[in-house]
DNA sequence: CGATTTTTTGAATCATATCAACGTACGTGG
DNA sequence: CCACGTACGTTGATATGATTCAAAAAATCG
């Protein structure tokens, strides 16, 4: 089970056996049910998740209640709430099964633990920090400059695998817009194909 | 000049005497006068930029013409266009200097090259990376969860140096409004005050 | 100083939210 | 495997936060 995320993590840095086998060992295979929680605000993420298969969202509930979605994860990707994994300091996020998925964990003593040991594992968690970094700057210039259509349509074209795993109205509150928008918008869009 | 930068990196990985003096000689003392570029689109962002004293602004211009900020930077952060430094691919902003300054470059081959050195750098940059995730991540949340108003409170209350040195215009654009909308904000907190 | 850039103000308009009600689909226990 | 309840999506009417455009006022700069 561990043999996909280490064929993952080669494709940024090259292991030797030994390594696969250790970074291998770091990592453990959970069984997530859908709607179970992974974070939770209050509680410190202990764990970086990666999503072996399954989907998942993260969330934080402002104020008022309503729920914003912070993230999607699907097969391949991470998740967590970083600013409480990364400073280890309580969560604000939920993160949670929108299906039933299987993960596979390291804890934050383990992660730093091997990095520390070996190089080319720093250098893997530098690789995907910088690359959600760009990602993440991918979005603020999006949610900045884009309508709410342009922002689902661009989505829809460049994710098309988690528009069609999610729930609707945490793909608008991803995108940040109400469910009832987005639903005219996809009205809409039906309309004009056809 | 470069000690600045090296007592900010010994913040975050303790250095030898040789690795203060290697890693100093790494980065480039550049003055820059206000309104100048140091990154535009189409060309790839070489360098990581150091402030070392002044004030920056990166932004995107959308189809229409409208300017939106996606980052400040005063003395002692970090700016460029990191999804084209890190990919190395042509840049999408503009960096410009808000008021005469100094920085400190550091090209990519160069970084690229300490860090597959030295352990210590690549951890360096890891956390720098790591942290610029947590920081843009309570960006994202900012945005989808308060009002315009609220957004300028927030920056007001964490950011006030950056709120006195940049234009409101470029605030504006940054916090995801007009320059008109965030006047009248203003305007109305101090009366409310008054 | 005059010229340019930035901020302010007012009025009209627009994109999106809200609220409420209804239709649909799904999953869970019997 | 059906039926029921809850979760999800749609639609219409109305409300509102924020934008737009235009023009004046204020601040900054050479």
């Amino acid at each position: 089970m561990t043999e996909k995320i280490v064929e993952y993590i080669e494709k940024f840095v090259k292991l030797t056996d030994e390594e696969k086998q250790l970074i291998g060992s770091c990592f453990k295979e959970v069984k997530i049910k859908k709607r179970q929680f992974i974070v939770q605000p209050n509680f410190t993420a202990k764990y970086r998740h990666y999503v072996y298969k399954g989907a998942f969202r993260a969330y934080v509930t402002a104020d008022d209640g309503q729920e914003h979605t912070i993230n999607f994860a699907i097969d391949d990707w991470w998740i967590t709430d970083y600013n409480s994994y990364i400073f280890q300091q309580p969560a604000t996020m939920f993160v949670v099964a929108l299906e039933d998925s299987i993960i596979l964990q390291i804890d934050f003593e383990t992660e730093q633990e091997i990095k520390r040991q070996n190089h080319k594992f720093e250098t893997f968690f530098r690789i995907i920090a910088e690359r959600g970094l760009a990602f993440q700057q991918r979005r603020i210039i999006s949610n900045l400059t884009q309508t709410a259509e342009e922002r689902y349509e661009n989505y829809v074209s460049k994710y098309p695998q988690i528009v069609q795993r999610v729930p609707q109205y945490a793909l608008a509150s991803f995108l940040g817009m109400t469910t009832e928008f987005l639903s005219r918008i996809r009205n809409k869009r039906i309309s004009k194909k056809s």
